[in-house]
DNA sequence: TCGAATGTTGCGAA
DNA sequence: TTTCGCAACATTCG
């Protein structure tokens, strides 16, 4: 469920479930989920603790703790909501955290996960969780991402522009719907080189990503497949979505008919006419390279 | 049965 | 050194 809006909604939906409650216990019903040190030495580092406030860095949920930092990475089936106890059936609960009582929604959050890909990681202090911090671009609807970053910044690298813009090194928090979503703002090819933009895309870029990241948090994010927040809510971006699984359908700017393709492994959509692409001959040989599917037809 | 799905990581090859 | 493609992780759905 894991994008920037998505785990947003996911952490503006828990604050008043969360902040300020003691942890009480800690079950791990999918042992691999506790990334490090096994989930014992977690639960004995979490319980008694107080959850201080929820935040986000990335795609990951930060619980600052009164000693410590839990993340929850939700990856791409994850949920995270909270429950008045333990369901029953627990096939795709990976953890739940027992809360002090009494709670508004409820004793129990609950780490939901079909694939099992989600999951949590402890740091013991602030230096730690910094250090973790920094290996993440700048989050893009903060005050460090600006045109002239962006600008500058693609001209360092020779990368094909959709990859990068995933690469959470590089910025942090953007995914496969919103990569598509900025990239049809902006009129940019998604296999165009990242040094060959020029600084007036760059710029439409720029504002673009934070239009689209801005109004998905507006509506609660987007609900493609799993997406769900207090575990039963959808997103209300999902139908404002202008190109992302949309193939077939005409572009929304000039009607030509929205192409699925794949770039970087992943499906990808765009306006053959808004998105021209790129005339360098690298980019050629990935673009054939890449298996062209989806329902378009003529 | 195959392929694809809002993600990340690690490997080997250009 | 940088970039890219691919497999793996694990499950469900069409």
């Amino acid at each position: 469920m894991p994008e920037l809006p998505e785990v947003e909604t996911v952490r503006r939906s828990l604050i008043p479930y969360l902040e300020g409650r003691v942890i009480r216990d800690l079950s791990v019903f999918w042992k691999r989920a506790v990334h490090g040190s096994g989930a014992a030495a977690l639960r004995e580092r979490l319980v008694g603790r107080r959850i201080v406030a929820l935040e986000r860095r990335a795609k990951y949920l930060t619980l600052r703790l009164d000693r410590g930092f839990l993340l929850i990475h939700l990856r791409m089936t994850g949920k995270l909501y909270p429950a008045p106890e333990l369901p029953a059936v627990r096939k795709h609960l990976s953890a739940a955290l027992a809360l002090d009582a009494p709670a508004p929604g409820g004793a129990w959050l609950l780490f939901e996960d079909q694939r099992r890909f989600g999951r949590l990681f402890y740091f013991a202090d602030e230096q730690a969780y910094s250090q973790f911090s920094e290996r993440f671009g700048p989050e893009p609807l903060g005050a460090e991402f600006t045109a002239d970053w962006l600008t500058h910044e693609l001209k360092q690298h020779r990368r094909q522009i959709k990859p990068l813009l995933l690469d959470q090194e590089f910025i942090a928090g953007l995914g496969n719907i919103y990569v598509d979503e900025s990239l049809w703002m902006a009129g940019i090819h998604p296999l165009a080189r990242s040094d060959r933009v020029r600084p007036d895309r760059a710029a439409r870029l720029h504002h673009s990503i934070r239009e689209v990241l801005a109004a998905s948090i507006k509506a609660n994010g987007t609900t493609f497949l799993n997406f769900k927040f207090l575990g039963g809510k959808s997103g209300g971006y999902t139908d404002q979505l202008l190109v992302f699984s949309r193939q077939g359908e005409a572009c929304p700017r000039c009607g030509a008919l929205i192409q699925k393709l794949r770039v970087a492994q992943r499906g990808t959509h765009i306006c053959p006419r808004c998105q021209r692409p790129p005339q360098n001959p690298a980019a050629r040989k990935s673009a054939t390279q890449g298996r062209a599917s989806g329902k378009a037809g003529a």
